[in-house]
RNA sequence: GAAAGGGUAGCUCAGUCGGUAGAGCAGCGGCCUUUUAAGCCGUCGGUCGUGGGUUCGAGCCCCACCCCUUUCACCA
């Protein structure tokens, strides 16, 4: 028995005994069936339901567990909370039969138990549309007590008491955190449908969901530390995906002309508030386009899906209002610094570029190029300002070795992200699709790497090769969907947006 | 990786100056056939994160460690 089971064993002993006595009366406590035909929020909705007199209406079968409880001798309320909501019971002894009453639900069933009933709907002398019982059955015991929370209207704000709120035990047992807090399911809820109107909306613009591979011999497709494991039959390393990118580009060149898959990515860095060690992307790749359309499809995209979500292009975050109502600012990234530090970087050496960071207070090193330095006063006067939905465009070379040089622009990339609530939310470009440059942008990656880089990216020689078969002008995308999902229900932490955030063991 | 805050009953939380560990809810025993944080009476429940130390005496002070949260650093 562990330390945690001893110290609830009275309580855990009590439990098990009253499964011992619902046996012995004959009662089994995992029945394997029960006919459900409504459910809680459909009943409350249905302005028809309830007859002119309520015992010869319509009949209705619910199930779900029992969450509060107000017993009043041989008559009692409690409430029912399936998957759409929570509906109050109204049960007497003289119509379920007084064993079944006085044994089964008065002393053997507890909060946090599941059960069916069957009955007729009626409202009650305060108002509240209820199901008077005339069937009541135990569908499963719960031997763990469940911790419950009493709320209350008041001025028709909802004060809830002692609400399950710890985050570690809400995380650790997340099983429990959404039988409680009905606000949770609703969260996850609307990450689903966000990801599902994504999906629809690359299906319905002709695109192709794929798969591909998550252990991969060599990683690639974005800076960042591997996972690595171990295969024993080919006796060989592999690593955990940190991005799909290469593989998606391999299938543009087979021929398709978009594909997109959501992706699982494993990244071995750091954990915060913005970082799970694995999270969710969806990258998307259309070839014959370049990243100005890409701008218009990601505009299109979300602005679609926060309709879906709020009916309104304006979601609610923190303070703010986010509206992602097209079209949004187009500003290069050199404009947006300019904008913000009055620093004009263009055409400037790296000795003036350094001498310029300085002046804005943002810490320089040898080691960086223009790039990074750019990268670094971008990030820290400019990206976190930007609330509303902005697409920072024409990005240094440097920081970006898979996107396609720029038509126009020394030293730059056609590349771009999309800001929101002052982070990235989305990142693409024109991809690079000239073998010899790509391989180019490779082997400078691989110096990165011997000089201590550990995030630098490896050569991927197959994939130099696929492209030397031609691959398409292609334009590519990602689009974290826990960051997203985090804007879309105004989470402020992305463990609040992953059902099984990464937890130490216990 | 660093700093700050936290860990006390199943849940939410008090715990003063170091002096026998508390409340509400849940549970348990009663009363109550339209209640709704139902009510009323009674009652059980603790390895105070873990391990050391100081002290006559530690939830409280000291040391080490574990876990969580927040912020910072890296990134998506």
């Amino acid at each position: 028995m562990s330390e945690q089971e001893q110290s609830l064993s009275e309580l855990l002993a009590l439990r098990r005994d009253k499964l011992t006595q619902l046996r012995e009366i004959g009662v089994n406590p995992y029945p394997s069936k029960f006919d459900v035909d409504a459910t809680s929020s459909k009943i409350i909705a249905d302005e028809t339901i309830i007859a002119e007199d309520p015992s010869q209406g319509k009949r209705v079968s619910v199930a779900g567990r029992v969450m509060t409880r107000r017993v009043m001798g041989k008559a009692a309320f409690f409430n029912l909370q399936d998957e759409t909501g929570t509906i109050q019971i109204y049960i007497r002894r003289d119509d379920v039969g007084t064993e079944n009453y006085n044994t089964v639900f008065k002393k053997l069933v507890d909060l946090g138990d599941i059960v069916g009933i069957k009955g007729f709907v009626f409202k009650t002398q305060t108002g509240e549309i209820t199901i008077h019982a005339e069937h009541f059955e135990l569908l499963s015991k719960g031997v763990r007590p469940i911790p419950i929370a009493k709320e209350v209207e008041e001025d028709g704000k909802k004060i809830v008491y002692d609400a399950f709120s710890d985050k570690e035990l809400r995380y650790r047992m997340r099983y429990v955190d959404l039988i409680v807090n009905p606000e949770v399911r609703d969260v996850f809820r609307k990450r689903s449908k966000m990801v599902q109107e994504m999906r629809m909306f690359m299906i319905d613009s002709g695109y192709l969901e794929v798969e591909t591979p998550i252990l991969q011999p060599i990683y690639g497709g974005a800076s960042a530390r591997p996972f690595v494991t171990h295969h024993n039959t080919l006796d060989m390393k592999l690593y955990l995906r940190v991005a799909n990118e290469l593989y998606l580009k391999r299938l543009i060149v087979g021929g398709y002309n978009g594909v997109f898959e959501f992706s699982k990515d494993f990244r071995n860095e750091g954990m915060s508030r913005f970082h799970n060690p694995e999270f969710t992307q969806v990258e998307l790749y259309v070839a014959y386009k370049d990243y100005n359309w890409m701008m218009d499809f990601v505009e299109m995209m979300l602005e679609h899906v926060a309709l879906s979500l709020h009916g309104t292009t304006k979601v609610p975050v923190g303070d703010n209002f986010i509206d992602f109502k097209r079209p949004w600012p187009r500003i290069p990234m050199l404009e947006a610094i300019k904008n913000e530090t009055g620093v004009d970087l263009n055409g400037l050496s790296l000795e003036e570029m350094m001498d310029a960071a300085r002046s804005v207070g943002v810490h320089v090193d040898k080691t960086m190029g223009k790039g990074k330095i750019i990268d670094e006063i971008f990030g820290e006067h400019v990206e976190h300002k930007l609330i509303q939905p902005t697409f920072i465009t024409d990005y240094p070379i440097e920081m970006s070795p898979l996107a396609k040089k720029h038509h126009s622009k020394e030293g730059l990339v056609e590349r771009f992200e999309a800001i929101c609530n002052g982070k990235e939310i989305a990142n693409a470009f024109s991809e690079l699709n000239d073998p010899i440059d790509q391989r180019q942008r490779f082997e400078e990656q691989v110096k990165l790497r011997e000089k201590g880089d550990d995030e630098a990216m490896a050569l991927d020689e197959d994939f130099l090769r696929a492209l030397e078969y031609g691959m398409p002008p292609t334009a590519g995308l990602g689009i974290g969907i826990d960051r997203l999902a985090m804007i879309m229900t105004n989470q402020d932490s992305i463990r609040d947006v992953l059902f099984f955030p990464h937890m130490r063991p216990e």
